[in-house]
DNA sequence: TGTACATCAGTGAACGCGCGTTCACTGATGTAC
DNA sequence: TGTACATCAGTGAACGCGCGTTCACTGATGTAC
């Protein structure tokens, strides 16, 4: 074995596969970061893992070579944000899709399905959504994406009103209401697995009845 | 001045006022430490800027010297959580008390008011109980200093039903209901200020009515 | 009463670590002439 | 068609930082004789 089959070996090794991305792609790279952070994240089950120098190992780069794509380390915990309020939003509307207008507590009951599902699925994605603090200083408007879901729900409870399915006299209200009781019930659950949890249907049943005032 | 005198002064900026403890009482410095280490993250925000070095700083001794009442950082954090468990279970007892047992969901009330309370009055502390991974191997009994309030709740649900104020076929199922409700409202409440949130009183009164099957 | 000694409550310097970030650089590739 | 050059997509070494932890130690104070 010469020394030049010696190093490509030691080079396949640590930089894996990668290949240098061709001239005018160089964005590619941002994406492989986006998304190997965010591998990161969920598996290691901590942003604090979400590390320049770790990303940067996982993708096959220097770490110096991040900063052509993010300003610093927030702004890849704030792109993943951004991605996982996209993906959260468009899980919510993919399971309202199949079920008509016809059915508004169906369609209720869908989404809300989702969101736990969500939590569920990409727990760590959903800590950041919903239990990490605020970083930008204190009165930066909203970003709609962040609100999207929540106009969803209490479009969807109206809906249940007008339906006379929901006796609610305030639908942004109970909407505030289920809403955080589906937050608590997912963030809990993943949480504390040991809990002797009631069936998840029953849970979400008993949240949007109790929570949207539904009629018996 | 002299160079004592100097000496001295130095000290005490540095050390603040703090006094070596006397012989035979050196387990006060545990109580300082443990403190000061609650200061510090109530203060910060944040359980990362509890580290060795940080709470030394604030206690006025060296690092080292915490090591002869923890064995690492981690058990600093745990009697944290321990302490806090204690307060959090005396807090609800406490508004209970004081609500006749003729009152069963004035009772229910109270006891949902002050967890709500609470989690608004020390809101790090509240993360550490019920939003942080639990460090222990999964397998771990769990003390019942964690589950004593989960079972105040389920029996001052079922006190309702045997008064005919609740309707709920399953106190335990739905005191777990009444519980992630108010988790998510506690959560999201001071997570997210900026939120159009209902009154609190409102919402309290949608989350035990609504979870715990409460009659109209 | 005096003194040697054990004990206690700490200290200060040092270790190796991984981190974010800066800086000067390299080497492949497309392009103008 | 050939070649000089600009550009692009990165690299590698180094910086200072705060961290948890270890280690040998110090100096005040109580105690046995």
């Amino acid at each position: 074995m010469t020394e030049a089959h010696r190093m490509t070996e030691a080079h396949r090794m640590t930089e894996a596969m990668r290949e240098r991305n061709p001239r005018g792609h160089g964005s590619r790279l941002r994406e492989e970061i986006l998304a190997a952070a965010t591998d990161l994240l969920e598996e290691t089950g901590s942003e604090q893992a979400v590390t320049l120098r770790a990303v940067a190992r996982r993708v096959g780069i220097s770490a110096p070579s991040i900063y052509a794509h993010f300003p610093d380390r927030e702004a890849i915990v704030g792109a993943i944000i951004d991605s996982a309020f996209s993906d959260f939003n468009a899980a919510i509307y993919a399971a309202t899709e199949g079920v008509g207008p016809a059915d508004p507590l169906g369609r209720l009951h869908a989404g809300c399905m989702a969101y736990v599902r969500f939590a569920a699925d990409r727990p760590e994605r959903y800590r950041l959504l919903f239990e990490r603090r605020a970083t930008e200083p204190t009165g930066t408007p909203v970003p709609s994406v962040r609100t999207e879901s929540f106009g969803w729900l209490v479009a969807a409870l109206q809906e249940c009103v007008d339906a006379g399915i929901s006796t609610s006299e305030d639908a942004a209200r109970d909407a505030t209401v289920i809403w955080t009781a589906l937050h608590g019930y997912a963030t809990l659950h993943s949480l504390i697995p040991g809990f002797p949890w009631p069936d998840s249907a029953v849970m979400l049943d008993r949240i949007v009845s109790g929570s949207g005032q539904v009629r018996d």
